[in-house]
Order: structure tokens, then sequence, then C-alpha cells
DNA sequence: TCTGGGGTCCTGATCCGG
DNA sequence: TCTGCCGGATCAGGACCC
């Protein structure tokens, strides 16, 4: 999908569309998730901190996230493609390999390009956004291929033209290569994908290490032949935290280390997973981050042991001078957990008496605990009260509808009455505590989506002409 | 006004048991 | 019993991707 948050909201609000949208964080700290392409033009781009977003782009819109909303249009997305394949595998919400050959729908260049022209035609109906398709015998050149045709294009890279068509790219464009190994193939002399090719699996090899300069060189060459793989498990669950100023409070950063547990622990359960070992990440004043894990005697998904694993890995932190994040984690994935589980908390507990006997009073524990009791109490969602008119989010209005807020603050929210189908709106301004305002739910991107819930066994045989849209016979 | 969040993979050091 | 070697597990960090 094409710059797809800035693109959803753009659909989502119609005084929007054509203007420069920047979605992402919006806290002191944030940086730019997606840039529509009106802000990409003024020099905003992915990753950028949002104040240099701001000052490239003062008079962009910025909207935080809607994940709820985009998982939904990914959803709608990715099922069009599970028509196409039994093979498909999604890279992220906006973007997923489908094996085309394997669904039986395309085993040429011209049916290849019919179904992928077919695809862009179905997700403009259903969504409402543009898509572009990348079309290409490997996983690495249909990525590169989809990359090249953004936006709102489509572009097959016929077999026996790869190597001289990657030949002049810029290295970067190679899956892998970012900015470190950029520059070491750039100090080296290489800077194009031709020169790897030229310089040999050796070379690479010294200049980068076994996995990487292997790969690489195959790469470069053009070969690639890693297959689409459908279902692909988790390794590792985590959350972390970026905070506005930093951290001095050691108790406070523990209560902060034991939330983070149990937020990460109530995710590995919602996705019925267990793990054994709990990594714990911090990122300081200086930026200078590090990891510590320990690995437990087996698979678990109970709270008090992460939260103290956790607990006892910070112990071995030097926190003086601030911490910036904190990040808990849980990787050796399992479907099970450990039978004896109070036996392992009464372990980890005993450990943790061990390793901390010196420093941690029995107030301080009791303090933390209860810290994180209250935590829990409030919930995920348990936000204070002036963060909850975020801007981009909808709203209901008992007089003016449905909207979304496009600022607030002084006891203030500012509202713009739109829906994705009607003009650009109006905009009111309205006191926080307003009870006729109400959070809603994201509307539809479109009202009167097509009907293709036949597609694709109504593939016509050539471009000529629309997808025919015809009476719903298969759906369960 | 510097630098998010959730992941994956690889490498090198270290430890430990056979 | 001591020593050396080897391989697997663990741990920390770095690079990369969206």
């Amino acid at each position: 999908m094409d710059a797809f948050y800035a693109s959803a909201e753009q659909a989502a609000k119609p005084s929007l569309r054509g203007k420069p949208v920047v979605v992402g964080g919006l806290g002191m700290r944030g940086v730019v998730a997606t840039a529509s392409y009106e802000a990409r033009r003024l020099g905003v781009h992915s990753a950028m901190p949002m104040a240099q977003a701001r000052r490239l782009a003062p008079n962009a819109a910025y909207l935080v996230p809607r994940f709820a909303l985009y998982r939904t249009v990914s959803d709608q997305v990715m099922e069009l493609l599970g028509r196409l394949s039994p093979l498909v595998e999604p890279l992220s919400l906006d973007e997923a390999f489908v094996d085309l050959e394997a669904g039986g729908v395309a085993d040429d260049s011209a049916s290849a390009r019919l179904v992928g022209e077919q695809l862009r035609t179905v997700i403009k109906g259903v969504t409402g956004l543009s898509g572009s398709v990348g079309l290409a015998g490997s996983k690495m050149l249909a990525k590169i291929a989809s990359e090249e045709a953004k936006p709102d294009g489509l572009l097959l890279i016929e077999p026996g033209t790869e190597r001289e068509l990657l030949a002049p790219m810029p290295v970067r464009t190679l899956a892998g290569v970012g900015p470190a190994t950029g520059d070491h193939l750039r100090r080296a002399g290489m800077t194009v994908v031709s020169h790897l090719a030229e310089a040999g699996e050796a070379e690479l090899v010294r200049l980068l290490g076994k996995a990487h300069g292997v790969a690489l060189h195959r790469m470069a060459r053009g070969y690639d032949d890693r297959p689409v793989v459908a279902e692909r498990d988790a390794k590792s669950v985590s959350v972390e935290d970026t905070f506005d100023v930093d951290l001095h409070d050691r108790v406070r950063v523990r209560t902060e280390v034991e939330r983070l547990a149990d937020r990460c622990v109530r995710r590995l359960r919602n996705a019925e997973r267990s793990g054994r070992t709990v990594v714990l990440k911090v990122r300081r004043y200086d930026f200078s981050t590090l990891t510590r894990s320990e690995t437990l005697r087996g698979p678990t998904d109970d709270p008090t042991v992460v939260r103290e694993a956790a607990a006892r890995l910070l112990e071995a932190v030097d926190t003086t001078g601030g911490v910036r994040l904190l990040g808990v984690g849980v990787t050796g994935l399992a479907d099970f957990t450990q039978e004896d589980l109070f036996a392992q908390a009464a372990d980890a507990e005993h450990a943790a008496e061990e390793s901390a006997v010196a420093d941690a009073t029995p107030e301080e524990r009791d303090g933390a605990s209860e810290g994180a009791a209250g935590a829990e109490a409030r919930g995920s969602e348990g936000q204070p009260a002036a963060r909850r008119w975020q801007a981009g989010h909808d709203v209901q209005h008992d007089v003016h509808g449905h909207g979304w807020v496009q600022g607030s603050g002084v006891g203030r929210v500012t509202v713009r009455f739109e829906e994705p189908w009607t003009p650009p709106g109006r905009v009111r301004t309205f006191l926080v505590g307003d009870p006729a305002l109400r959070p809603a739910d994201p509307l539809p991107l479109v009202r009167d989506p097509v009907d293709y819930s036949s597609w694709p066994a109504s593939l016509p045989k050539s471009l000529s002409g629309p997808v025919p849209a015809e009476e719903d016979e298969s759906s369960p």
C-alpha cells in the first residue's frame, strides 16, 4: 500500500486530501511513521524526528496512528491476496508476498500482469486506497519492483533482465543493506549493485561476515530462491516505552519495568504463548542501549515470574544519569508453560533475594509491587483525561454528528465534522468535558464498496473493461 | 528541541559439560 | 586425576526492516 497510514487518514478525512499529512508519535520524542506524498515533497520521511518534520512542514496535519483502522484495511487486503494463492507472506500491515504460481492464477508474464492490474483495481474498490504491485521471479526482485512502482503503479521484471536491471542500482536497494553496511561498502569502493557482483563472494564475506556476505553476493547477481512462507511463528514478544523526560528515580524505573513486564505478559497470553528467556532493555540518557537477559528453567506466562526476572535484571544495570527508554521482552517462545509454575516462581524469588540481598529493602519491594498493582488496576488504556482527545481520532457529537479531533489544549478540543464520503467539513471547538462529545469508532473508508466477492473466479481474459461485479454466491 | 516500537537475524564472547 | 578440545547453550550487542 502506498504511504499506508497517511493514505488511510486522507481517505477518512476529506479535508486532508491533497494536503501534507504526517502520522507518528506526537510526544516530545516522537518520530514520523508515515508521511503522505505531499509531505514527502517537503522533505519529511519515515523515522524523522517529529520536531524536524514540524520545521520542514509547519502546515501539515499531524496525527497519531490509529492501528485499529489500519488493521481493518490490512485484513481486507490480505483476504483479497488469500484468494490468489494459499501462499501469502505478510511482511507488515501493508505489504505481503504472494506466490501466484502456487495459486494457479498466473504462469507467465502476461497472466501475472493481468492478475496484478486486477488486484490493484479490486483493492481500490474494496478499501478506497491505492496499492502498488511488483511482479518478478523472486521475493527480492518483486520487492524492488513494488518500490519502483510506487505510488499507485505496477512493475513487472521480465525473467532474464534481472542482472542488468540491478547493476546500476545503489547497493542500498538490496534488502539487508542499511546505513552501516552501505557505509562499509562505500569505503571499499562499492556503491552500486554491479560492484558487489564483480567483487566476488570471498571479498564480501571478508568485508561483512559469512552469512551477510554470501547472501549479498547472491542477491547482487539477481539470485534469490527463498520461498514464500505463509505462516511464520513469532519468535519473541516485547513492549517498550520511551519517556518524554528521562527517568532518574530508581523506584520509578523499577515500577515502570514491572508495568512493562505485565503488558508484555498480557500480549504473550493473548497470543497463547509462553516464553523462557526474559529480556530487559534500557536506553540511557545518552542513547546508549543495553540489554540484559535471563533464561528460566522452562517457558512461562506468569506475570509474577516475568516481572521478577525483569526486576532482577534491572538490579545489574547502572541507571545513574537517567533512563530514556525501558523495554521488557520474552523470547524462546513455546505453546505450553512449565507445569510446576509455583516452584519456578519460588525459585525466582529465592534467586532475587540472593542477588539483591544487600540493596533492596522490604519497603522498596512492597512499594514497587504496590505500584505495579496500581498500574494493573488502571488497565492498559488507563491514560490521564488530558489524553482522551488525541489528534486524528474519531468522535461523535450529539448535534453535529461524526468528526475527528483536529487538536486539543487549554481545556478545549477542536473537531472537524466530516465523514469519508462527505465534502470537507466545518470546524468547531468545545470544552474538553463537553458531555455531547464522545469518542467514536472509525468509519469504513468506503461507504458502498464494489462487490468483488466472486473475484478472481470472474477473471476476464483481457485487460480491457472493468472487472465484473457479480452476485455473491460463494461467501460463507 | 535528535533519534519510536515491534520485530528478525547474525556474530562473537563466555561458560559448561563430556 | 589432570588436561585439552569441542560443541551447545547462553548472553550481549549490532544491523536491519516496516
